[in-house]
DNA sequence: AGCCAGGCTACCG
DNA sequence: CGGTAGCATGGC
């Protein structure tokens, strides 16, 4: 948590999830219209920017949009050649098209009905980060999002070695914070918009100045023996 | 010019 | 199991 403020006093409230072409998103509306429209665009946005630019994700979903294809009917109904030109500035296209047809058919079967972790991960595109970011941003449900930018900053900090499983990483936080969904939506963000900034690049955390307050002497190598 | 994106799956040993 | 090559890009 002293991290979590030390982010928030340096950049304030994120307000996430960013979405697509549908919601515009205003800072601190942390309960939009939960709307199945909205719902389904963090699911395509997820997909979209894995490995990726959020400005590409975005171009991406600006197209499907123009094609009306912005949801999971709209998706199912467009030629392999028309949604992976649609989907081209996201990276990893034929990929990328494939799993957003996989994840539109998992919606639609979802009929409304808040999934689970596991029924998440059984979707073909859909592993523990893209799974996690739906649960939290999509259907509000505290779960602690991880990804690189996480595992860098926490190797910086001396938390951990670096090669630790996702799920003991997103423990680690789960177990420290409040299992409020608001926290959880925010200290990702947080941790992203810090990484941007001194987590890019490499030598990782050069410049961080949270790495004077907050780096702990004993690291967690795992090769120590 | 080169480096880098908020991963995931399939396939290898 | 753990490790990693490969995936049809665009922006700073």
């Amino acid at each position: 948590m002293r991290v979590y403020d030390a982010l928030m006093d340096l950049y304030g409230p994120q307000g996430w999830w960013p979405l697509g072409p549908s919601v515009r998103y205003h800072r601190g509306e942390y309960r939009q219209p939960a709307t199945p429209q909205a719902v389904f665009e963090v699911y395509v946005g997820a997909i979209l920017t894995q490995n990726s630019t959020w400005s590409g994700a975005c171009q991406a979903m600006t197209r499907l949009w123009a094609l009306k294809a912005m949801t999971p009917r709209g998706i199912l109904a467009l030629a392999d050649e028309v949604l992976q030109e649609a989907v081209r500035p996201a990276r990893y296209l034929r990929q990328k098209a494939g799993y957003l047809r996989d994840v539109s058919s998992f919606y639609l079967h979802l009929k409304g009905r808040v999934p689970s972790r596991d029924e998440l991960l059984a979707v073909r595109g859909i592993g523990k980060e893209t799974a996690d970011s739906i649960l939290l941003y999509a259907h509000h449900v505290p779960v602690f999002v991880v990804d690189a930018y996480t595992r860098r900053i926490l190797v910086a900090l001396g938390r951990i070695g670096g090669d630790e499983e996702y799920d003991m990483i997103r423990s680690m936080f789960e177990k420290e914070l409040p299992g409020d969904e608001i926290v959880y939506n925010e200290y990702h963000a947080l941790l992203v918009e810090h990484a941007r900034r001194y987590y890019s690049r490499k030598p990782y955390g050069a410049g961080d100045p949270l790495i004077r307050k907050f780096r702990t002497r004993r690291v967690a190598r795992k090769d120590a023996e």
